[in-house]
DNA sequence: AATGCGAACAACCGCCTGCAT
DNA sequence: GATGCAGGCGGTTGTTCGCAT
C-alpha cells in the first residue's frame, strides 16, 4: 500500500481474484469507463489507470491469455510493425484477442533474441547470416486458398506458376541484422512459407504439387531424403482483421515450433509480384 | 536437488492527447 | 486560450516459470 497526499492508500502489485471480481462487477454495471471512480467509490484501492490496464490486459472477454502467438499472428505482427512502427495498440487492433501489451512483449522478446544472435555471431567473428538455413518456398500474396470454384482453381494454377523456391540466405541482407536501427523492416506483401517435411494439413491436400522440383530442396536441413513427404501451408495473412477468428487455425502453435525460431528475422522484403 | 539463464508475462511509470470547464 | 483531469499509449522493469547444466 502506498499512502497518498490526501491520506488515501493506493495498492500496487499483483491483482487478487477478489479484486478482479470487484472490477468485473464494476464493468458489468457501469461499462469499461470512469476508471477513476472505482477508487473514489471505495471499491478498490487502485488507480484508475491500474484498473483500466487490468481490464484491458486480463479481464476483457475473448482474450487469448496464456496462448502463444500462432505463426500467422507472428507474421501479422512483423508485417504490421513494418507498416506502423511501434504502434502496439494499433497493431493489436488487427489481432483479435491480443492486447498491445501482448504485442509489445512479443516484439521485445523477439528483439532480444535477435540481439543475442547478433552478439553471438559477432563474438565468433562470423558472418551473422546462418549458412544452414532451410530452403523455403515463397508464395505470392494473391494466392487464394480453400475454395474450389473455377475462378479460384484458376488463381491457384496461376499461383503454382508463380511459385518460387528461395533459400533463406538468398533473402538476407546483411543490414537486416543491424540492430542499431531496430529489426528488419519487412516491406510486406504477405508471403507464405511452406516448410517441407512437415505433416500435411487435411485442408491443404489439394495443394500438393505434382510437378514439384524435388532437386530444389536437397539442401533442406541436410536431410538425406530430399523429397518432401508433404507440404504444409500457413493460411493467408491478407486480411489481418480476420486473424484468430477461425475456430481451427490452420497454423497451430506446434506447427510453428517446427521452424527455426528466427526464421522471419532473416527475410528480406520481396520484390512485388509484378517484378517476378 | 540446486543453480543459472532466458522467455514470457504482468504491472507500473511517464508522456501525450482529447475533452470539459 | 488556459488549465486540469481522465484515458490511452509506449517504454521499462519486476516476477514467475521452464529448461538446461
Amino acid at each position: 500500500m502506498e499512502r497518498q497526499s490526501d491520506g488515501t492508500c493506493i495498492k500496487k502489485g499483483p491483482w487478487t481474484a477478489e479484486e478482479d471480481e470487484i472490477l468485473m462487477n464494476y464493468v458489468k454495471k457501469y461499462g469499461p469507463r470512469g476508471w477513476s471512480s472505482i477508487r473514489s467509490m471505495g471499491l478498490l484501492p487502485r488507480t484508475g489507470k491500474s484498473c483500466r490496464l487490468r481490464w484491458v490486459n486480463k479481464l476483457r472477454p475473448n482474450l487469448k491469455t496464456g496462448c502463444k502467438f500462432s505463426a500467422e499472428e507472428e507474421r501479422a505482427v512483423i508485417e504490421l510493425q513494418a507498416e506502423f512502427g511501434n504502434k502496439w495498440a494499433k497493431i493489436a487492433r488487427h489481432l483479435p484477442g491480443r492486447t498491445d501489451n501482448d504485442v509489445k512483449n512479443f516484439w521485445s522478446a523477439r528483439r532480444k533474441r535477435l540481439d543475442r544472435i547478433s552478439q553471438t555471431q559477432e563474438n565468433k567473428g562470423k558472418d551473422p547470416v546462418p549458412h544452414e538455413m532451410p530452403m523455403v518456398e515463397v508464395l505470392p500474396a494473391n494466392f487464394v486458398q480453400g475454395s474450389s470454384s473455377h475462378e479460384d482453381q484458376f488463381k491457384r494454377s496461376l499461383f503454382m506458376e508463380e511459385f518460387q523456391m528461395v533459400s533463406l540466405p538468398d533473402l538476407i541482407k546483411p543490414d537486416l541484422l543491424n540492430l542499431e536501427t531496430g529489426l528488419p523492416v519487412l516491406d510486406i506483401e504477405p508471403i507464405r512459407m511452406i516448410p517441407l517435411d512437415l505433416p500435411i494439413l487435411p485442408e491443404c491436400q489439394d495443394l500438393a504439387l505434382e510437378s514439384f522440383d524435388y532437386n530444389c530442396v536437397g539442401m533442406f536441413n541436410n536431410q538425406s531424403e530430399s523429397k518432401p513427404k508433404s507440404l504444409t501451408k500457413i493460411p493467408s495473412a491478407g486480411s489481418h482483421a480476420e486473424l484468430g477468428n477461425k475456430e481451427n487455425d490452420a497454423a497451430p502453435d506446434c506447427f510453428f515450433d517446427e521452424f527455426p525460431t528466427d526464421m522471419f528475422d532473416y527475410l528480406e522484403p520481396l520484390p512485388s509480384s509484378l517484378e517476378w
